[in-house]
DNA sequence: TACAGCAAACCGACTGGTCAGTCTGTTGAT
DNA sequence: ATCAACAGACTGACCAGTCGGTTTGCTGTA
């Protein structure tokens, strides 16, 4: 009828739809199988497994926002500056895909070891990411030293934190975020923002 | 056998240890019943269902909770070392309860509707715990005036990630956690904690 | 002191509904 | 004719919860 390729995605559409509201347990793969309009043959067709399909959404995610902030930090100088946009790239990410962020922030969470070690590892990736820019921005002398290794950590830890509320409430609107969250964060190694 | 709140009792600890390892989904009523050397009688005698059990030990662990962060609070003075005692009284119950620790920020998250209502209740509630005294220090005039919904949802999920890491991997120490996440969420709003 | 009566506390074999995954096809393009 | 891409009825393992039965401790009675 479609091409694979349509399929394939209409299949990960309704996956992200489901699991995002429902959570992973909570969602047949029956359920899926109606909102997409297509079969189980199909699913299991492109999908060896229910949890495949689940992580297949997660690395979905994951690549983007690494795409993301990678650019981002790749316009902008040296030091605090790319920090800056790192975690601005990583609050307008989780804004623009609501559904993914839930994903990966919330129903990834307490499943069993396998995708708690892909979430470690995603969250660590980007804990580290930050981390680097961090230690760069401490050598270059924009801030002083600090334990980066926790501070990336919290750092993540404040972000999901917030945006995990607004998945939720839909409140506050990702512009107070953005204008909140970023400069309490680079306040918190005591970097003074105010030249934006 | 022995007295009913014995085993009432085996059965809330074999169930924390389980829960806290493999999750709510994986551990099995059964496993339950042969970590706790009772029977599936005896748990169904004292908890209604295996949901209603998982709510008991994250009811627990928030009255403990609770409790401590108002003990620590009393004890202070207005202002500014109120929040610091809530934060440090906050990290400390988390350090010495790491398994109810882990049932309530990893495996409570992302089940059902009825375990994350009860999840964002908690967690609210301790947050505007937080921006009660937050509240207080600005008026007060301990540091001046930020958006203290944003910074106590922020402060929650900055200490949740870290601990998290450290019920995972058991670093850093909670001691090293202590000395750097404090100083840095007293700094992101710009408070100096250098009396200490 | 003995013992019946009774209920709370507990035991564990069993059940019944659920659901991921399978399997036997069918369709349509090359 | 062949095979990738589906369709959907079916199965069997799994497991929360049940239920008839047993034990234990307590209370009143003689």
């Amino acid at each position: 009828m479609d091409n694979p390729q349509n399929t394939r995605e209409r299949i990960l559409d309704s996956a992200l739809n489901l699991f995002s509201r429902k959570g992973y347990h909570d969602t047949r793969m029956d359920e899926i199988v109606e909102e997409s309009e297509t079969s189980k043959g199909a699913i299991y067709f492109h999908f060896p497994s229910k949890e495949r399909l689940f992580l297949a959404l997660m690395d979905q995610f994951a690549s983007l926002l690494e795409r993301r902030i990678r650019e981002a930090i790749e316009q902008e100088d040296e030091g605090m500056q790319r920090v800056r946009a790192a975690l601005t790239a990583c609050l307008d990410t989780f804004g623009k895909y609501r559904l993914p962020a839930k994903i990966m922030l919330v129903q990834a969470v307490g499943l069993g070891a396998i995708f708690e070690k892909k979430r470690l590892e995603v969250n660590d990736h980007f804990a580290n990411l930050i981390r680097t820019y961090l230690d760069e921005a401490i050598k270059v002398g924009d801030i002083s030293p600090v334990d980066t290794e926790i501070v990336s950590h919290a750092w993540m830890g404040a972000i999901y934190s917030v945006v995990i509320r607004w998945v939720y409430t839909g409140e506050p609107e990702p512009e107070r975020i953005l204008s909140t969250l970023l400069p309490l964060l680079l306040r918190s190694v005591s970097y003074d923002d105010s030249i934006a």
